[in-house]
RNA sequence: UGGGGUGUCGCCAAGGGGUAAGGCAAGGGACUUUGACUCCCUCAUCCGCUGGUUCGAAUCCAGCCAUCCCAGCCA
């Protein structure tokens, strides 16, 4: 019988018990990003949890973009947004935009004003800020927070006429200005902003604020459950104020998790955006980033990242989590799924000297020993070949069983082949090595059932092709980085090391950009998208564990 | 300092009165046409601390400590 493995997420208990009790009978869900960046592994289990939520429950998760601040979104984001939550697996059953509810927000704060629960706030940002008392003191009323309904009603109407500078004026939420929770000492609901916005235009010169258009936005959606971060938890009380007064039948329920923190890792929007612009990586799709489309470059497989969002569980603890679990999905997945290829890194040429001249043959090797559904590919064999420079010692160390004079070893789906001498440049560095093979061994078996402890992959020269091999390693040194307010001291000056003039095999030269294959013993790599035919650009996906 | 959260193995994380799941990492071994993979085994007498309740507490109560979030016309 299968033990049941226990998904930790308190969510789902929250639910079942809502479930239980009668209080919902249909889940729905939304992803709220807003349009101003490139989503990130931070972001991935924001959605694993959105629309993973929905999907356990039959139920639907929505796209809303929280579109509330048209000065620092684009739409180059919107369609990055949808491209990566593709990627990543999951379908959104409509796209929402906070700014498509402008006119229903709009009566929302009209309706306040009318029940004397909203008003319009001359207070400087400055003066506004000094009101609002610190943590251990209350704050003060606004001098403008008496005035009339009428004189709101016009007044806010006259805002958003365009009658104002920025900042002129607020329309601010009546609560409590002695709350010990800031976000109830009468929050600012709308700001004027002569901003052109990148859905509605110039429609609009005042906005609506976050913790006024979510939880309406929620709301008017019939969104039962609005899972969101930590930090939004003293925001609460707020959602349900506005839920409460505008008088939403089935109000929303807010549940909040920890957000998702990785070591070596940044995902803050404003340092990733650092990193582009200041060069330090190539773009938002550098293989070394964290961002979606960067994993995705990298030739992280998306049903990994989706299986280290499930691994992580979801808790409300503080965390940060370990960036080699990230990496351990990555090779799980690869290992069970990759086709495997031959491919030497730092080529060493091998010359079987009682091989015939000329001649060449070809080998079929399957794509992966476990999956012989996958097929097989053909590689050629020949008099010249290539093997990795570590794979032979002039002096083995203890326990190496790979080439050194006089020792046998097994060409991977070839032969067995014993190495016989070597030769030296003028400067003694080893520039071929010899070796002599056993026709008998064909497929890399002995008829005489005599073994090898060594197996190496090789490229022949018949039948190679030229690569660049980008090696990634992490793109910050220290675990935490950006705690200093110069990013650049914590990067990693070899977080990438180009290594030119590898050799694929020759199966290789059709393979697309984005296919991930596994090289052997070096690890799994990704054919990138500025690859040519007469040049491969290959990425490092991931290394493999290794003892050596 | 007021309010709101959180504290279980190096890192995540179950467990919510009956005597500490699992994953990653780590260590040992077997196997191997990838020194990979796979497979076995080991890895918290103890759950932030101190008291209390109880036959029995990581689980309940009290106090304390640590840590995160909040004083944007950002989300």
């Amino acid at each position: 019988m299968e033990e049941a493995v226990k998904s930790s997420n308190f969510i789902h208990d929250f639910i079942d018990e809502d479930l239980e009790n009668g209080v919902n009978t249909r889940i729905q869900t939304r992803f709220p990003p807003e349009p101003n960046g490139y989503l990130h592994i931070g972001h991935a289990k924001a959605i694993c949890i959105d629309f993973g939520t929905a999907e356990k429950y039959n139920g639907i998760c929505n796209l809303r973009f929280d579109d509330t601040n048209p000065s620092r979104e684009d739409v180059e984001y919107v369609d990055s947004i949808k491209e990566d939550i593709e990627w990543l697996g999951f379908k959104w059953a409509n796209t929402y935009y906070a700014s498509s509810y402008f006119d229903f927000l709009y009566e929302c704060a009209l309706k306040l004003i009318k029940s004397g629960k909203a008003y319009v706030d001359d207070l400087s940002p400055e003066e506004i800020k000094a009101y609002r008392g610190t943590l251990t003191e209350p704050g003060k009323n606004s001098p403008y927070r008496d005035r009339s309904v009428e004189e709101n009603l016009e007044l806010f109407k006259r805002m958003t006429d365009g009658e104002f500078p920025n900042g002129a004026k607020v329309l601010r939420a009546k609560i409590d200005m002695a709350s010990p929770n800031f976000n109830m000492r009468d929050p600012i609901i709308y700001r004027i902003s002569h901003t052109s916005h990148h859905q509605t235009g110039d429609k609009w010169c005042v906005y609506p604020m976050y913790d006024f258009a979510h939880p309406l936005s929620d709301a008017r959606e019939k969104v039962t459950y609005s899972l969101c971060s930590l930090e939004f938890e003293n925001h609460r009380p707020l959602y349900n104020w506005f839920v409460n007064e505008i008088g939403f039948e089935e109000p929303p329920r807010q549940i909040e998790f920890a957000r998702l923190n990785v070591n070596y890792c940044v995902t803050s929007k404003r340092k990733c955006l650092d990193l582009v612009e200041k060069g330090h990586v190539t773009g938002w799709d550098d293989p070394r980033m964290v961002t979606l489309c960067g994993m995705r470059r990298r030739g992280y497989p998306a049903e990994a990242v989706r299986d280290f969002i499930d691994r992580i569980g979801v808790s409300k603890a503080d965390s940060v989590v370990d960036y080699g679990l990230l990496e351990a999905c990555v090779r799980d997945y690869l290992n069970a799924n990759a086709p495997r290829a031959m491919a030497v890194l730092r080529p060493l040429k091998v010359v079987i000297d009682n091989y015939p001249e000329g001649q060449t043959e070809e080998i079929e090797v399957e794509l992966h020993p476990d999956h012989p559904e996958m097929g097989t590919r053909k590689v050629t064999f020949g008099k010249e070949i290539y093997v990795e420079r570590e794979d032979f010692m002039i002096e083995p160390v203890k326990k190496y069983f790979r080439l050194f004079p006089g020792n046998e070893v097994r060409l991977k789906s070839a032969y067995f082949a014993k190495c016989t001498g070597y030769d030296l440049d003028e400067n003694g560095e080893v520039v071929c090595v010899h070796c002599e093979y056993d026709p008998a061994s064909k497929g890399g078996n002995s008829p005489d059932g005599r073994k090898v402890k060594g197996t190496l992959h090789w490229v022949s020269e018949a039948d190679s092709v030229k690569a660049t091999v980008n090696i990634y390693d992490r793109l910050f040194k220290v675990e935490k980085p950006g705690t200093t307010d110069d990013l650049a001291a914590d990067l990693n000056p070899n977080s990438l090391t180009v290594l030119k003039d590898c050799l694929i095999e020759g199966s290789l030269k059709d393979a697309k950009a984005g296919d991930v294959f596994q090289f052997m013993r070096q690890g799994y790599f990704c054919i990138d998208k500025d690859s040519t035919p007469d040049n491969m650009i290959i990425n490092r996906t991931v290394d493999l564990k290794s003892s050596w």
